[in-house]
DNA sequence: AAAATAACATACAGTACTGTATGCATTGAC
DNA sequence: GTCAATGCATACAGTACTGTATGTTATTTT
């Protein structure tokens, strides 16, 4: 029951033994999350990719489950609070509300898109999860709603918005889909224009 | 090399020893698929759920592989055909072309929203699919912008309005989003005249 | 320098799954 | 009724993975 092994980091200068955190086997876990889905999170291949033996991995580890729980974590630090920490402003200025919503997507920092995708994926096969993330999803539409809210349109097309926009969102990085810089800002006005309706 | 045991159907009145056919194997395969993900699709489970033992899935399919390949196939069938069957008409009046195809999703049937994202996540593990499933992403756009440019819409706004409606149907079934259908018909009006942008 | 602890490695037991080889009953063709 | 094919069952070999128990070494602590 006890776990966290102390500090990570080791004594001020020593780099002669670099040993691995539990941080470190989080971050290998996320990215094969993002790569291969949930179901190839395995001990056996992050161990052979950080070059020890499964022993390590029970070191800092209770268990797999132990991992996972870790992952949903770090889920919700990168990709549910920077929208959580939106919910305290008094929304005046309705277009820069939308900008600071969708900004978070945009920026790609802390939030990921394709940690996004395998949540909702992994999502599929477990209740609890998919519990989550639909409380995420109308958080999300939430603060979008207020948004538009704000811009003087009345409660349905509001909510008809904001749904486009956070479907359109999702769906965007679903497709995985890639364009070159200069078309995103060239075709930028004209996602502005058909999403919040003025010119 | 030599597979597919002749016909499925027995002998015209013969119900007395109700035998499985590959088709039997493939719906309970695409059930899999759909509720737990594609690295969930075993013959194990599905030989349980089907009462037989292995043996009968080694009479029907030469292994997993080719299993997994007709589930491909059925993507192709329900979810990909559809549309391409519009591809041979003119496009005359655009909002009519674009029920056209968006009828697609919205009548389920053949189509299988939840078939298309589970090849959509199966996509994540395996390039070959992601090529297939980005080809069909781009069919499926290319026949939204042409009914936008039917509309009269200029090249640029054709093709951001087909993205925003593409990814918009996407993410709406990603997020495994319900509501009541008397709201669904209540906003569908403002729907149409955000996506195509006349009242 | 002795003891404690952190960070692994090694070895083993057990489960879940694929694939193959072979056996056996039922059925249709003759 | 014989025979071949159909549709499955049984048994086995082998892989991939989890988890546990215990051994080993480098690093701190005292």
């Amino acid at each position: 029951m006890k776990r966290s092994p102390t500090s990570p980091e080791r004594s001020a200068r020593s780099e002669a033994r670099k040993t691995l955190s539990r941080e470190a086997w989080i971050a290998a876990a996320i990215a094969a999350l993002e790569k291969k889905g949930i179901a190839n999170v395995k001990i056996d291949h992050l161990s052979k990719q950080l070059k020890v033996t499964r022993g390590s991995f029970y070191f800092h580890f209770r268990n797999l489950k132990d991992l996972l729980d870790s992952l949903l974590e770090e889920w919700r630090q990168r990709n549910c609070k920077p929208f959580e920490a939106l919910i305290d402003q008094e929304v005046i200025d309705g277009p820069a509300f939308f900008d600071a919503v969708t900004g978070v997507w945009i920026r790609e920092d802390p939030f990921s898109p394709r940690l996004d995708l395998a949540i909702r994926d992994w999502a599929r096969g477990s209740a609890v999860i998919a519990r989550k993330v639909q409380a995420q999803d109308d958080f999300r539409m939430a603060l979008l709603v207020r948004a538009f809210t704000a811009m003087g349109y009345d409660q349905d097309e509001s909510l008809i918005r904001a749904r486009i926009t956070y479907f359109q969102q999702i769906g965007y990085y679903a497709t995985h889909f890639k364009e070159p810089p200069a078309d995103r800002k060239r075709f930028r006005s004209l996602y502005t224009k058909i999403l919040i309706g003025s010119d």
